[in-house]
RNA sequence: GCCGGCGUAGCUCAGUCGGUAGAGCGCGGGCUUCGUAAGCCUGAGGUCGCGGGUUCAAGUCCCGCCGCCGGCUCCA
């Protein structure tokens, strides 16, 4: 008998091949794994050992264990979705364990099933979970599966058993009578499940093949103890809590109406105003850094996305064509084509190059109706746009000052943690070594340069050239992608681009697109979401209120705001009827960030009593003061 | 686009078994002049998403469409 070893806890010991660690545990006296690590992978403790290596038996409440123990309750709401429907009536999917928990597409005959029914399908879980029943692993010949599913009426699972490569065992799971084909790792037996929660129910489709058949995703949440379950939950409600379309609607910033077509966004006046204060930042930002800028139309000739290639790679994302005069013409999903046109109005010298080009450019494309969503994901946004020409040997600069204007933007917006990607050359790609070789080492150095942490996606860049894309990680740890600095191969040549170099001849240049924030709206939706509504000073629509205790005061908060305006602050006076416990209630929900209560103390000495939204009551202070307290807030931008 | 859920006043929502529409907030008017998160009174406001069907009668049941939400898919 072949012998293999193994290492557990320190321990060295030599054991049959086909051992499992389950009995190796049992000899050694180790009691209550749920699992183990077998040179880093996770194994449970009823499949045949086919190596040796260092063991790590894993118990409830290690981190480790988790995806056993979320897929072996995959099984449970398997086995309880037959228990309840009936076992011939309900088919089964894949049944994976997930970031949070787990989830299982189902095809249930005869009916759908909904969110009502979650409870009832948990409660039949918590049973069998209850039950205690051992998870009996057992291999079989294909032949030996087939049959067996077959029999079980598991279409679904006949079609992964094909799948299932040559050499590799065929394994199923069983417990209290409900069998699996599943390659595992599962839990010991039923009882060792910690706390989970049915979340949702969604459709899915087989395979994730649109054309083919859709089941029922049901979603369940799982982790070792109540008590890191609550706390995942109370995460969501977070998530809830911040939910720009939400936001948006109380603070009044934006609406999205039926009646102007889905994805289309109206933004309201106090959300205009704080794009404006946005946008006269960008163009001033872009300005100090060389930038010019552009404004260009909503439509362009079919001919000019033809030539561009869009309506080859692209026509599916974009509005249907309009003829007009004979001619077609294309809302514009890009602003690529017009701002090469501009570069084209005549010939450019090296000297003039970098050449960058900046537009806030207002682009329209055709999303799934399904996956729009607030301002997130929308049919018509504007993009932070710019496009920069250059020769070879600006590359490096030009890329290592882009990303740096990058990060200093995304810090100005209270952006503090940034994760980095690199994509690089895909199979099918055009362009030369030579560019391809120039650009990704710009990329890589700049990036490097940042000192931010950052990953390589070998092979993920598109297939006119590499790019760096930048997530920032928001308040509550989700990632988002923001920015994007992306070579572009393709376009130069398409258009014929091209600079008079110091050797008086013709040059290709490179040409880079990139935006910073991506889309203002998209942007919005996610600092919305990152402060929780209450956005920087430098950024509310509303900077200052001014509250009167009483009618005899209004003359002087009157006075008080317009001295604030004039100062170059966003200050309004609220001259309502209403008490101070309601002006201050009204300007809290609309989150406005420096509060200012006067009454007849403040009248006579000519102060101000302060109350900010993040830190309560200042107290009085002279006007010198207020403005100089403002001032820095303005300028710290926080 | 696909699956499931949902659509009632500006907003959040209630509306039983099919019997003719309601609350709170907000908005208008009046009173109150008030010191750090809701003062009191009063009024206006609805083609119950749209269209069709069943019925003596439809917010309620059925069908189609539109939109929203959660996913899936897509995102050169």
């Amino acid at each position: 008998m072949e012998k293999i070893k193994l290492v557990v806890e320190g321990k060295e010991l030599e054991v049959p091949k086909g051992t499992t660690l389950g009995e190796v545990f049992k000899e050694l006296g180790i009691k209550d794994a749920v699992g183990a690590l077998l040179e880093g992978e996770l194994v449970d403790l009823q499949t045949p050992l086919r190596r040796g290596g260092k063991v790590k038996p894993l118990f409830r409440g290690d981190e480790e264990a988790l995806p056993i123990m979320r897929h072996s309750l995959a099984h449970v709401m398997a086995q309880a979705l037959k228990e309840l429907y009936g076992p011939a009536k309900v088919r089964l999917g894949v049944g994976p364990d997930t970031e949070e928990g787990f989830f299982y597409d189902v095809e249930v005959e005869g009916r759908t099933i909904t969110e009502e029914e979650l409870k009832k399908i948990e409660e039949k879980m918590r049973e069998i979970v209850k039950r205690d029943y051992p998870i009996v692993r057992k291999e079989l010949t294909r032949e030996e599966a087939k049959e067996l599913f077959k029999k079980l009426g598991e279409r679904y699972k006949l079609e992964l058993i094909d799948e299932i490569p040559e050499g590799e065992p065929v394994s199923v799971y069983e417990q209290g009578g409900f069998v699996d084909l599943c390659k595992g790792p599962h839990l010991p037996s039923t009882g060792k499940a910690g706390a989970f929660k049915l979340t949702a129910v969604s459709g899915a489709y087989w395979k994730g093949d649109a054309s083919g058949p859709q089941l029922t995703r049901i979603y369940g949440m799982a982790y070792w103890d109540e008590e890191k379950l609550n706390e995942r939950l109370k995460f969501y409600e977070e998530v809830k809590r911040r939910d720009h379309r939400r936001l948006g609607k109380e603070l009044e910033f934006f609406t999205i109406e039926n009646e102007v077509g889905p994805g289309l966004v109206l933004w309201l006046p106090r959300g205009a105003l704080y794009r404006k204060v946005l946008e006269d930042y960008l163009r001033e930002e872009h300005l100090k850094r060389g930038y010019q800028l552009a404004y260009t139309p909503h439509v362009g000739r079919a001919e000019l996305w033809k030539r561009s290639g869009h309506l080859e790679h692209y026509k599916e994302n974009m509005f249907p064509p309009m003829q007009l005069d004979e001619e077609e013409y294309y809302v514009k999903p890009m602003n690529c084509p017009f701002h090469i046109t501009i570069y084209k109005t005549r010939p450019r010298s090296y000297r003039e190059l970098p050449f960058k080009l900046f537009e806030l450019g207002t682009v329209y494309r055709y999303e799934l109706s399904g996956v729009l969503h607030g301002l997130l994901r929308v049919r018509g946004f504007t993009q932070d746009d710019a496009h920069i020409v250059c020769t070879p040997e600006q590359v490096n600069d030009v890329i290592r000052e882009t990303l740096e204007f990058a990060l200093q933007v995304l810090r100005d917006f209270g952006f503090e943690e940034f994760k980095l990607y690199l994509s690089t050359r895909p199979e099918d790609a055009i362009g030369s070594d030579e560019q391809w070789e120039l650009s990704q080492k710009a990329l890589e150095e700049a990036v490097k340069a940042s000192g931010y942490e950052y990953e390589v996606d070998e092979g993920g860049g598109a297939f006119y050239g590499p790019k760096i894309d930048v997530k920032v990680k928001d308040a509550i740890g989700r990632l988002w992608q923001l920015s994007t600095i992306q070579f572009d191969f393709n376009l130069p040549e398409r258009f014929d681009m091209t600079y008079v170099g110091p050797d008086n001849k013709l040059h290709r240049p490179y040409m880079i697109h990139r935006a910073l924030l991506g889309s203002i709206e998209r942007f919005t939706g996610i600092l919305l979401e990152h402060h929780a509504g209450l956005l920087p000073f430098w950024l509310s629509p509303t900077q200052v209120a001014v509250l009167p205790v009483a009618d005899r005061h209004h003359d002087y908060a009157r006075r008080l705001a317009e001295l604030l305006t004039a100062e170059g602050f966003r200050a309004e006076a609220d001259l309502s009827g209403e008490r101070l416990g309601a002006k201050i209630r009204k300007a809290e929900l609309t989150k406005v960030p420096v509060v200012l209560v006067v009454g007849d103390r403040e009248q006579e000495s000519g102060t101000v009593s302060v109350r900010t939204k993040k830190e309560g009551s200042l107290g009085s202070m002279s006007l010198e003061e207020l403005i100089k307290y403002l001032n820095e807030l303005q300028r710290s931008r926080r």
